[in-house]
DNA sequence: TCTGGGGTCCTAGGACCC
DNA sequence: TCTGGGGTCCTAGGACCC
């Protein structure tokens, strides 16, 4: 490999991730769920998407459905919790708050996770500084974080997992410049756990007698670009401190929208299929429209539950817009158009989805002398339509296609309160 | 005997992330 | 009875072009 001046120049790159994000949220605001097994499930309350230290330790696995471990839930007087997204957005939002105080250089890498640029910052006192970022986000979010400090990207997510998995570290560990830190680091880090090596490829490197994450960096370099392609060879690089990934601070323009919300009761009559795709397409439309893009080609695609033994009919359908749009009204008839095709009586379906595949910024469409999609009525019509759904909760203006009701959906058994986002949830303090 | 060679574009499929 | 919902990137192979 020919070193290049990026290569030679010295990054520093910190990761600070949120500990149990979704828990962590939940506990911020009620001090009952302190210290006591908790879980949030998913839409329709259907799988586990977030738990704390005491569920983990019960052997409540991630993502499972939650019907299958409901004698562990019982047995073990588990807190039960539906996810409530606004009060994660927004939580999410006051820790990048934080973070930002710190060093503008951040990039936004997931709902609880956060790439720092700590290059210009003394290299002797980073672990101090790892400790100053973790205190200040907790003190002022309630959220506990780990930090993890690293030359390279895929060193600094190792690093971070370190320090989860080691009490003693008290969730901060810079292996920054310090080769026997690194080593150590490597080598109590599983294969598998290692950034960017999934299942598959961790069991390929296992039967290899590959297991940890020092004898994957030593492994010769051909090798694993041939069994993992270039995306395993970068990986290995960063393990070497070399850097392959930087910051993305501006988040890249989205290649794809989609949504493909699966329904509470399965569908079985066209009408309800129909009802679905207008709803779906009216997701699709509010998503388009807040990114600022029109779709030009899209995807509509009906599932039925891959988990039942019921008869099952997967299929998709594609189309092309003469005019680039985020209409709801224009992608909703599409989209039903698509779902009639190829809708099957005697099948129940659990999902109708609606992707955008080519997509376009709203601002400089391709017009068409034929198609006048750009009717300013209509754009006022969608303005504000959102502006009322977003001042006065989703689903108070809906075009006539999604039905009077709608197709039963959400399930929100056990959800807190909108703590932050809604005047009549605001916690209040009382003196004791 | 021996049948070009280099390039682009598109698609499906596989792997991964949170 | 109940099993999420978003995304990204890379590669191989085929079609097609000159």
């Amino acid at each position: 490999m020919i070193a290049t001046v990026e290569h030679i120049r010295k990054f520093i790159f910190a990761l600070v991730d949120c500990k149990n994000f979704y828990v962590s949220c939940e506990r911020a605001f009620n001090s009952r769920l302190w210290k006591k097994p908790v879980i949030v499930l998913g839409n329709n309350d259907g799988i586990i998407i977030a738990r704390s230290d005491e569920a983990k330790q019960l052997g409540i696995p991630m993502g499972f459905p939650v019907f299958l471990v409901r004698k562990i839930i019982k047995d073990n007087d588990v807190i039960v919790k539906s996810a409530n997204f606004p009060l994660y957005f927004n939580m999410r939002d006051r820790v990048r708050g934080i973070l930002s105080e710190f060093t503008p250089h951040l990039e936004k890498y997931s709902i609880d996770e956060c790439f720092l640029d700590l290059t210009a910052f003394p290299p002797d006192q980073l672990d101090s500084y790892g400790r100053q970022i973790k205190e200040m986000v907790e003190r002022c979010t309630g959220i506990p974080v780990q930090v993890g400090i690293a030359e390279t990207k895929c060193l600094a997510k190792l690093a971070n997992k370190v320090a989860k998995k080691k009490p003693e570290l008290k969730g901060v560990l810079s292996v920054y410049g310090n080769l026997r830190w690194r080593e150590r680091a490597l080598e109590v880090t599983d294969v598998g756990d290692l950034w960017g090596v999934g299942p598959a490829y961790a069991t390929m490197l296992k039967s290899n007698g590959i297991n940890n994450a020092l004898q994957f960096r030593d492994a010769p370099e051909h090798w694993v670009q041939k069994k993992m392609t270039i995306m395993g060879a970068r990986i290995q690089a960063e393990l070497k401190a070399i850097k392959c990934h930087s910051l993305s601070e501006l988040p890249e323009p989205k290649k794809m929208i989609g949504t493909a919300a699966g329904v509470g009761v399965l569908m079985e009559t066209l009408e309800e299929m129909l009802q679905e795709a207008a709803a779906r397409a009216e997701e699709e439309g509010w998503k388009l429209r807040k990114e600022n893009v029109c779709a030009k080609e899209m995807v509509v695609w009906v599932s039925t539950n891959p988990f039942s033994a019921d008869p099952k009919h997967n299929d998709a359908r594609e189309f092309t817009l003469p005019v680039a749009t985020n209409n709801t009204s224009v992608i909703a008839k599409l989209a039903q158009a698509c779902v009639k095709e190829m809708y099957k009586n005697g099948h129940r379906y659990k999902r109708v989805g609606v992707h955008a595949l080519t997509l376009e910024p709203a601002n400089c469409v391709q017009g068409d002398i034929f198609v006048d999609y750009e009717d300013p009525k209509k754009v006022t019509l969608m303005r504000v339509m959102d502006q009322l759904n977003q001042e006065r909760g989703t689903g108070t203006v809906r075009i006539a296609a999604t039905g009077p009701t709608g197709v039963s959906r959400t399930l929100f058994q056990n959800q807190s309160p909108h703590y932050t986002s809604r005047w009549s949830d605001l916690p209040i303090a009382r003196a004791c």
